[in-house]
DNA sequence: GCCAATTAAATTGTGCACAATCAAGTTGTA
DNA sequence: TACAACTTGATTGTGCACAATTTAATTGGC
């Protein structure tokens, strides 16, 4: 078994590995999506949007695993910013629909730059990037399941 | 070459499991480190002076690449807590060394139980958690010099 | 020795992510 | 039908991470 030290420098070395290479991707997308006007959670909700636009809060925070206490005040931001509306639902007033705007739907054209630039940021081939989205997804399911 | 709607996906894809991995990663962290009275980010700091007693905040930013905005403030609450002692440098009084307290040095030994537990909540074996390490390193070195 | 340039850490401002709580609305059961 | 139980999204509180700025100290060049 690991020594005390050992375990310390192995949870220093993955577990951190994980965490830097998120805010290191956090720091390109923040450069790359500056021109957008979008943080790299807005552009996450974007992404949702675009691909299916009308979507209920409930719904967004199920794609992005967010709950409403992030997700609330960003949309207020991104409805300020005119690429979203806002409205309750008719059908059961407790849900809040989330469209797009015009200018919302126009800024796809713009995004469609970003995971180019971002990819070749990473250094990796796309046979890499392919492996790793798979490893992580999986370490992500068990680490979710870990604490439910 | 892909198309923008391919493009959009692929991103979805791996950028997001990087954040979705490091925020689940999180939320394991939060469990286990609640019984020390530490947060991630702040058993991350402990971690570096149970290596090596008294550092500048400098150099805790260079270790953990984070800036004196972060570390400040959450210096600040480690101090509080007891677990370390900041005092200014006698040699360069813009410097502040940081210093573990008795009860920051004992908090090691049931820190050690940290690690495995993460591990474990990997769910993956420890070939893939030394691979998976290493592409995120690399991928972290890359991307931080695309920001340079 | 003097002063401009640089450095270290703290502070201010902004946006996120989560836990806990709340208000309003909907559903399920007796 | 009435009401308890549950759901939805907003709010409150806390801690982080980064950009920009400030204050004080140190270094480097003349």
């Amino acid at each position: 078994m690991l020594g005390h030290v050992n375990a310390l420098l192995l949870d220093n070395q993955v577990c951190f590995a994980v965490h830097a290479a998120a805010r290191a991707m956090d720091g390109v997308y923040r450069r790359e999506l500056a021109e957008l006007g979008l943080t790299y959670p807005q552009y996450l909700v974007m992404l949702v949007l675009w691909e299916r636009d009308q979507v209920t809060v409930k719904e967004l925070g199920a794609a992005l695993r967010l709950d409403s206490g992030t997700l609330s005040p960003l949309l207020k931001r991104l409805e300020a910013a005119g690429f979203v509306r806002r409205e309750r639902s008719a059908s059961d007033e407790r849900s809040v629909l989330v469209r797009l705007t015009e200018q919302g739907t126009e800024l796809r054209q713009a995004a469609t730059r970003v995971p180019g630039r971002i990819l070749e940021a990473t250094g990796l081939e796309l046979s890499e990037v392919l492996e790793l989205s798979g490893t992580l997804t999986r370490m992500t399911r068990s680490l979710t399941q870990a604490v439910s």
